[in-house]
DNA sequence: TCATTAAATTGTT
DNA sequence: AACAATTTAATGA
């Protein structure tokens, strides 16, 4: 039985290198870095291990280092829908962490992954004493606000070429999720996970893609040849 | 470091 | 859902 509790547990320092990962350290100043430095952990959750739950409270804003997550809700109707996935470099939770809410959604980890925790108290000191954090912050709320409508876009798409290209286009996005790069490590099995078909069907649309000159796929991942073809992907072009 | 083996991932039916 | 083919990771000499 996966829990997060567990998770606390296993948590330790950072690395220099792991301090590079994240995409918003190097905006703070000395003192502020230190600050940050002393309070942040990271922790191994395995594959299925949730990172935070449904309205559980906020105890830490949590990024990935390494490895993909799962956003989902579970619905009044008892089904979960899922929302996106969370590459390397991708920060989440920071609009309940404003507000000290309880969690809105699950997050849970698709394959082993290092995932990083700033404790909420430091997530509002880092407020009130960085420019350079709350711009990082507002620029993050504004980009996911963009891929939350897209989300819904994606979810009125039947035709399942499309999805994979525009849940792959939201993925490979730099601003939310710097740490992707030119690869996105994903197998083709998280991917039809994520996206809700199955994994013969994401293979096709795969192939499809490559063959447009979008993607290129590799053995445990996929390489973006050209983001924009994937973003505006359309019928019968 | 290399060769062998196991495991993971992909492509196809 | 099942299968074979391919790629990677792990193991040990």
């Amino acid at each position: 039985m996966p829990s997060d509790s567990a998770l606390h547990q296993r948590r330790r320092a950072l690395t220099e290198g792991e301090l590079g990962a994240i995409p918003w350290f190097h905006l703070l100043s000395p003192a502020e870095q230190e600050r940050a430095n002393d309070d942040l952990k990271i922790a191994d959750a395995d594959l299925g291990e949730y990172v935070c739950r449904t309205g559980r409270p906020v105890t830490y804003w949590f990024g990935v280092v390494d490895g993909l997550l799962k956003m989902s809700s579970d619905t009044a109707e008892g089904q979960t829908m899922t929302f996106t996935g969370v590459p390397p470099g991708g920060w989440f939770g920071e609009g309940t962490a404003m507000k000290r809410e309880t969690y809105r959604y699950n997050i849970q980890a698709l394959r082993k992954s290092r995932v990083a925790g700033l404790h909420v108290d430091t997530f509002h000191w880092l407020l009130d004493h960085s420019i350079g954090f709350n711009r990082f912050v507002m620029n993050q709320l504004n980009e996911r606000l963009g891929q939350f409508i897209a989300a819904r876009e994606i979810d009125r798409m039947t035709n399942p070429d499309i999805r994979v290209a525009r849940s792959l286009a939201s993925l490979f996005n730099p601003v939310l999720y710097p740490g992707v790069g030119e690869v996105l490590r994903i197998t083709q099995q998280e991917l039809a996970y994520l996206v809700g078909l199955s994994r013969q069907r994401v293979n096709e649309a795969l192939t499809a893609l490559a063959s447009q000159g979008a993607i290129q796929v590799e053995y445990g991942g996929l390489r973006v040849i050209d983001l924009q073809a994937l973003r505006t992907q359309t019928l019968f072009r």
